[in-house]
RNA sequence: GCCGGAGUGGCGAAAUUGGUAUACGCACUAGACUCAAAAUCUAGCGGGCUUAACGCCCAUGUCGGUUCGAUUCCGACCUCCGGCACCA
């Protein structure tokens, strides 16, 4: 220990020796309780940012702190390394991505070492390495085997100057990202999980997590999955169309039709007899007496079906809906209602009533079943689509408790409305002047035979109704859709599948895996899978019958890898298995998992998702991976700007107001006072991606300061701005404590004093109070996961300690002792937060640099007794007022406090001359007094 | 639009869950040390009134309510942030 703190001696120090001790590997132990402690594996861009930093410093604290209290911890680390950016860098820059990858792993491990996280670094995995991705393959064959994985057609944006395949955000507007031209659908084989066949798995197991998992995470991902109950319902669709039979339609078909038109162009016999049905989703049966018709998305099979027998308007407006729906605008909820009458007529089964069909542009194909009755009178949308074309509009269900049809007359004419028949119509014209639907429940009115019927009633009995005569069911749908895997990239998982042309779909078989990515593909960004361009790749054989066959060129989603990462760590050496069971029942489930709230549905479905398939192959035993789940805020970047003489520094948004451009440029900046800034510099804005960079930080403040200024500058949870002033102030805080430190040295090293029962002053007992306290705060702090307020508290014992009086030399025993005891425990508690400096602390008290694990050290005792102080302060209100507090000792029973106080001088003077009405004494806490005068 | 979350000093934030509001830190101001600066140390730091000193009043987005007592509970409103976005 030197009498000057180095940060970056020290730090380097012991990064070299816990490396060397292999300090923070560990086996599986049955004597010792295991803490799996896991944060987010980062991609491999090449640089860390303050994000990463955040993450892994938080992480960090929970398995330290849980080592020192005696657990076994694994805390391991891995890559993410397949995905777009190894691509789009080897385009760039014509590098290899492997290559790339690789050289970005090394480059990073270095910044987390620097950083000094404890990771066991002997488990580490990457994604792109065969030894891991063959698993990846071996899961999907086994999913494909459980039915789990399968292949179906869809409809993607798709590119022809290009040939690429877009996504929506590619295509928006219709035109491609990057040529400009306009964007077509193209249908692609892709392959999908069933993610939806744990639909309610995911849903309802998520009890088993309630405690441990953030709120918003747990509502966000219900709302994902989106599960909705309600019943099926068939409309019988009695009338064809209005087409002449001769009339030749195909050429009259818009282009994106002519290929579903062209196969059909004979047109439907016209006529009453019932052709077919449509089924219809709705979780409000009981308002299925209000419908005025039955709405269909464009893709709707009764459409296709019937495509060549409808009009020219018809067509284009099928057209429409479907180029619009293709490339969406940014705000679908603003879309206007649009659609039109096909002309067909449904029959309502419950009241026989014909409807006509439409074809509306707000009914989705891929939610329910493509159609939907329409209840504009129950339904916002509906409504809205009602008047728009005006459609009659009626009501069938009315408040509750409002009795009778009195109520909803009283309601419509009250929003201005006509009042409605007996049977619930506007008597003359067909537009109700109504002002919105009524979507809540009620009683049914205008039902038939239901009604007077609640909306819970009329639900179950009308869905059993439709079941028992056989034109509907109960049913529930989800909002969760498949996970569709498949990407047309090089960088990636090999999907583990072939293609025979006599044999069909055939899987690898499980002795050939890896199927093994080609050292490179010539990929250009553009165009189909670049594997489809590798012959070595795609030629092969059938593994069932032997001849030629071809190689599926798609490779997997990049959020397959992390699905089952964190089991891989518990095993990476196993070239049989993904992992084995037995170590999977010692370790896992996650004790704690850390990351960013950007993770918060997919990747932490997709892994519930994953677990639960584990837990049915039998590979481990229970549903859920992650006991506990933090999601970490975002750090955000400060803008700051120096006044005339570049001295001062502003710092955005607190103490400037900046004029922007359009383009949000800052072209103008003000103080609060007026002063004209200059020199904007903006870092680490997520625009711009150029952060704040932490090797620059460890370089000039030191690790252990950055990592306790993450940690305390914002409760973990809330987005972080970076001010870099904060971070002088960490620094500043591990300057005193090593000063205190290092003038107490002498005295406390090694165990002179590491005896009890030595005569303490008054101040050394003041000290051990502050110490014990301290222990107990810093401890439920962390239990809790909160990481500012314990650094706080570390801040307020090192104060104590810098303000404990009595010099070294003229210490007492008992002094030395509370001095030592104080050191001690400040370096175990730090260690969570600055690992270097704690033990580099710890090991000049200890006397010896073998550090905290060999050492087997321990968090401090929290002692009650000793945390107990002599006289405790008493604050006295009266008439709810804090009038005087009084100092009685902590053991004084409430009669006595009460006498106490009713007999202080000063109390007396606030309560002369009044009534006593009332002493409420709340026992060691407060004394409050009621007079009335 | 719907669903969540949050509003506390100049700033980041604390507050044992109904009991002394503003801990800890940043920034700032003054002083000490210094030829000077940096660093460090000492003091001050929500607003207002008043006093030599004691003291008093107001303040946790706004307005009400419950209570001896409300940042905390209840009701209404305002503002900001996040999620979803026609899911029938």
């Amino acid at each position: 220990m030197d009498e000057k703190y180095f940060a970056k001696k020290i730090e380097e120090k012991w990064q070299k020796k816990w490396a060397e001790t292999r300090a923070f590997e560990t086996v599986v132990d049955d004597a010792k309780p295991k803490f799996y402690q896991l944060e987010m594996l980062p991609y491999p861009s090449g640089n860390l940012h303050m994000g990463h930093v955040r993450n892994y410093s938080a992480g960090d604290a929970v398995a330290w702190y849980k080592r020192l209290k005696g657990f076994n911890v694994l805390h391991p680390i891995g890559w993410d390394s397949f995905g777009q950016p190894a691509e789009d860098a080897a385009i760039k820059r014509g590098v290899n991505p492997r290559e790339w990858t690789e050289e970005n792993i090394i480059a990073m491990r270095g910044q987390l070492e620097r950083l000094g996280i404890s990771y066991d670094w002997s488990r580490q995995m990457a994604a792109h390495r065969p030894e891991y991705y063959k698993f990846d393959q071996w899961f999907f064959l086994k999913m494909y085997e459980m039915g789990l994985a399968y292949k179906k057609k869809t409809q993607v944006n798709w590119c022809e100057t290009d040939q690429a395949t877009l996504s929506n955000e590619q295509a928006s507007g219709g035109l491609c990202w990057r040529c400009g031209n306009p964007v077509t659908k193209k249908d692609l084989d892709q392959w999908f999980f069933k993610t939806t066949a744990y639909a309610d798995q995911l849903l309802d197991d998520m009890v088993e997590v309630e405690a441990g998992w953030p709120q918003n995470v747990l509502k966000r991902q219900k709302d994902w999955i989106g599960r909705s109950e309600g019943a099926f319902v068939d409309f019988n669709v009695v009338s064809g169309t209005v087409r002449p039979a001769d009339h030749p339609v195909s050429e009259t078909l818009p282009p994106l039709l002519r290929q579903e038109g062209s196969q059909d162009a004979t047109p439907p016999k016209t006529g009453g007899e019932p052709k077919n049905h449509i089924r219809v989703f709705t979780t409000r049966i009981d308002t299925i007496y209000g419908v005025n018709a039955v709405v269909v998305a464009a893709e709707h099979p009764v459409i296709v079906e019937h495509l060549s027998a409808f009009s020219t308007d018809i067509l284009q407006k099928v057209s429409e809906i479907r180029a619009e729906k293709l490339n969406p605008t940014d705000h679908d909820a603003d879309a206007v209602k649009d659609g039109i009458d096909t002309g067909l007529k449904a029959v309502n089964p419950f009241s026989g009533e014909q409807v006509p069909v439409w074809i509306g542009n707000y009914v989705m194909m891929e939610y329910g079943t493509g159609a939907v009755m329409s209840v504009p009178g129950h339904d916002e949308r509906d409504f809205e689509f009602a008047k728009k074309f005006g459609l009659s509009i009626k009501t069938v269900v009315e408040p509750e408790n409002t009795g009778g049809n009195a109520s909803v007359n009283e309601r419509a004419s009250a929003a201005g409305a006509e009042d409605t028949d007996e049977k619930g119509t506007l008597p003359n014209g067909r537009v109700s002047a109504r002002s919105e639907a009524f979507t809540e429940y009620g009683v049914m009115i205008n039902s038939g035979e239901w009604s007077g019927k609640t909306s819970d009633d009329g639900k179950k009995e009308m869905t059993a109704f439709a079941a028992e005569h056989g034109f509907g069911e109960a049913a529930t749908t989800y909002r969760l859709r498949d996970w569709g895997i498949s990407r047309q990239r090089f960088w990636g998982s090999p999907i583990p599948i072939i293609y025979c042309s006599s044999c069909g779909v055939v899987p690898e078989k499980y002795e050939n895996l890896p199927v093994k990515l080609p050292d490179t593909a010539p990929f250009t960004g553009k165009g189909e899978s670049p594997l489809a361009k590798v012959p070595e790749f795609y030629k092969t054989t059938c593994p069932k019958c032997g001849e030629p066959a071809r190689r599926e060129t798609d490779t997997m989603d990049t959020f397959v890898d992390s699905c089952w990462y964190y089991f891989r760590y518990l095993d990476p050496n196993n070239t049989e298995m993904p992992f084995s069971s037995e170590k999977a029942a010692y370790w896992t489930p996650v004790d704690q998992y850390i990351g960013g709230d950007d993770h918060a549905v997919m990747h932490l479905i997709y892994t519930r998702f994953w677990t639960k398939v584990m837990r049915d192959i039998g590979l481990v035993t229970f549903d859920e991976p992650v006991k506990r789940l933090l999601t970490q805020g975002m750090v955000v970047g400060e803008t700051f700007f120096a006044d005339e003489g570049g001295k001062k520094k502003y710092y955005m948004p607190s103490d400037v107001t900046a004029t922007r451009d359009a383009k949000g440029k800052i072209t103008e900046a003000k103080s609060a006072d007026g002063k004209a800034l200059r020199h904007a510099i903006e870092r680490m804005s997520k625009s711009k991606g150029n952060g704040v960079d932490p090797d620059e930080m460890i370089e000039i403040y030191g690790a252990d300061a950055a990592r306790i200024f993450v940690l305390f500058a914002a409760p973990i949870e809330n987005e972080l701005v970076w001010h870099e002033s904060g971070i002088e102030g960490a620094v500043r805080f591990l300057q005193r404590v090593w000063r205190v430190a290092w003038k107490w040295k002498e005295q406390v090293q090694g165990s002179r004093f590491k005896v009890q029962g030595e005569h303490f002053s008054d101040t050394a007992r003041k000290l051990r109070q502050k110490t014990h306290k301290t222990i107990k705060r810093v401890g439920e702090n962390l239990e809790a996961l909160q990481f500012n307020t314990p650094v706080a508290a570390l801040m307020e014992l090192s104060n104590a300690l810098t303000e404990f009086k009595v010099e070294p030399d003229a210490a007492t025993g008992g002094d030395v002792y509370a001095v030592r005891e104080a050191i001690e425990a400040l370096a175990l508690m730090l260690t969570p937060f600055a690992p270097h400096s704690a033990e580099e602390l710890y090991s000049a008290i200890v006397g010896n640099d073998k550090g905290m694990i060999a050492n087997d050290a321990r968090f401090p005792e929290f002692n009650a007794e000793l945390a107990k102080t002599d006289e405790i302060e008493i604050p006295v209100q009266v008439n709810g007022k804090l009038r005087v507090k009084i100092m009685v000792s902590p053991d004084i029973t409430d009669d006595d406090l009460r006498e106490t106080v009713m007999n202080d001088e000063k109390v007396k003077e606030y309560v002369s001359g009044e009534e006593v009405v009332k002493i409420v004494v709340v026992p060691k806490r407060l004394v409050s007094i009621v007079v009335k005068g």
